[in-house]
DNA sequence: TATTGTTATACTCTATAACTATA
DNA sequence: TATAGTTATAGAGTATAACAATA
């Protein structure tokens, strides 16, 4: 899977292939295949990678704003709204008005959120474990700090 | 938009977030940004990051199989037959019945798929440069020799 | 029997614009 | 005038199943 079978002997190609030198190109298979293995382990919990990431932020914290769940997370406001209205409805968090600006939610997890959360992030670390299992620990901590660096321009 | 602003002075959370503690969160988030870039430049040529991976692969080698395609870009066969019919409408590239397996195609670039080929590169290696310019060209390739593991499981 | 390409379908994710209520 | 949330819609990406031609 990871060469096609009939890469020519000699080659004649005016341009090289090359993807395979694009970290954007890498970056997005990566993140494909680690999405499907946390996909896979979550749908047994009822969830998905987005709605995972939106309960794992309820459960944090002192009731995050829709606006700040959406900038966290890279969304646009309007699909937090359906992502906690299906977490609403399941009874995994609420979503309250908050008193010092009545045009802002507060989101926050209730118990039973608090208790899938638990497993939810169980199953993506296993997820994890198995997309980065070619990586030794250290590997992984300078991947790690390579990504924070590159997401939220930090360090 | 890093961090939200309504972080809490005294957190009580029973579960930290720690998404931005999670590789599998970082690599979705580096991978969604890198994409809107590279689509934002690829979009004048008229290719979105798709076709630019495919027309990439018929531009070079020797005549790609559609299957060979789909498994180095990580696609679902199905997929890569839209995507071929795209650019073959546009000219730029050729689907060829293999005279060795008639059941196969073999994928060629134009001389015009070439040419536009260039320009597309120049593109994706602009957005990738945007998209990483946190990290020193020594810090680049450590993140491309650490993608180029979890990918392909070599080294 | 197995593989290549194909068609079809449904679902998830992403991008935009416009609207409301509050500030 | 700006911001938080909402609704609606369209497009891009992904996952599956089934089929015809060929091996």
């Amino acid at each position: 899977m990871r060469a096609p079978e009939n890469e020519p002997a000699e080659p004649v190609a005016a341009v090289e292939p090359d993807l395979a030198g694009e970290i954007e190109f890498l970056t997005v298979r990566a993140a494909a295949s680690g999405t499907r293995l946390a996909r896979a382990r979550l749908r047994p919990l009822g969830l998905n990678v987005r709605s995972y990431s939106v309960l794992a932020l309820a459960g944090s914290g002192d009731g995050w704003s829709q606006r700040a769940i959406a900038a966290y997370l890279d969304l646009d406001p309007s699909q937090v709204v359906s992502l906690v209205d299906e977490l609403e409805a399941k009874g995994l968090l609420t979503r309250e008005v908050d008193a010092a600006d009545r045009r802002a939610r507060r989101v926050r997890a209730t118990p039973a959120g608090t208790d899938l959360l638990v497993h939810a992030r169980q199953a993506a670390a296993e997820a994890e474990d198995e997309a980065l299992a070619a990586l030794a620990p250290e590997e992984r901590a300078v991947l790690l700090r390579l990504l924070r660096r590159i997401v939220f321009a930090e360090d």
